[in-house]
DNA sequence: GACTTTTGATTACAACTGTAATAGACTCGA
DNA sequence: TCGAGTCTATTACAGTTGTAATCAAAAGTC
């Protein structure tokens, strides 16, 4: 298993754009993040160079542009936060983290239906 | 509704101590992280000194040693971990999160007996 | 009272982050 | 071919974090 890298806050925004929809350049990322956030082009530049050179992301060359890529998947990386969250906040404890989410989020019944089936397999398996 | 300090995952580590049992000294934090870290005294120390700066502890002096103790309950700051991670990584979305988590981790039955509890709970409300 | 020990306070310092600005290379239109 | 635009690369700079060392004050020891 290869080590993950370690992806901050501002990182993970531009990472979840690519992961959304890959290979885009700069500019794909830059419009596309427009909306959810204020940042200025030069700031997303500077984010897509620190994820290349954590080996986030990879590009190909197309002309003088970039075509990024993410060289690690959402789930992966998902996962690893959520241990290393887990860890640090629950003690590694899933039931507490789970009751503190249920208490204040509210939940479709479809959502609530979903997780139970889930739970169900679980106490099959 | 007061603004929580942002803790680091080191500081994380200290106010678990304290939130555990204080008012300690800065002794009793060295001497009860022995075990589960390997740091130098002088790191909790500073450790202690930012969480102070930061407004999570406070302290009563004792003779020429302070008596630190938590200003924020562990219950919020979870919560208010737990609300930025799920917007970072999942969204906002507690469904995939959880999912996430049931796939890889076990669970005892009395654990899954007791999220059934807490969904079927919910269910109703 | 002078010296050693202990305790918090201050300072250190590099890596990582957020947030850009500037520089250098390349391209395209005139 | 020359300037204007457009990319990426490099540099900037302050705040946070991990990880301590040093300083200064107080307190106990001889």
């Amino acid at each position: 298993m290869k080590p993950l890298p370690r992806i901050s806050d501002a990182e993970w925004e531009v990472m979840k754009v690519l992961w959304e929809k890959s290979p885009a350049t700069a500019n794909d990322v830059v419009e596309r993040l427009r909306d959810a956030t204020s940042w200025n082009p030069r700031t997303i530049k500077t984010l897509l160079n620190r994820l290349v050179g954590k080996k986030a992301l990879g590009f190909e060359e197309d002309g003088r542009m970039y075509r990024y890529y993410p060289l690690v998947s959402e789930a992966e990386c998902a996962r690893a936060e959520s241990r290393s969250f887990l860890n640090r906040v629950y003690g590694g404890a899933l039931t507490p983290l789970i009751a503190n989410f249920l208490q204040e989020k509210e939940l479709s019944p479809e959502e609530i239906e979903e997780l139970r089936r889930l739970l169900d397999q679980k106490g099959k398996g």
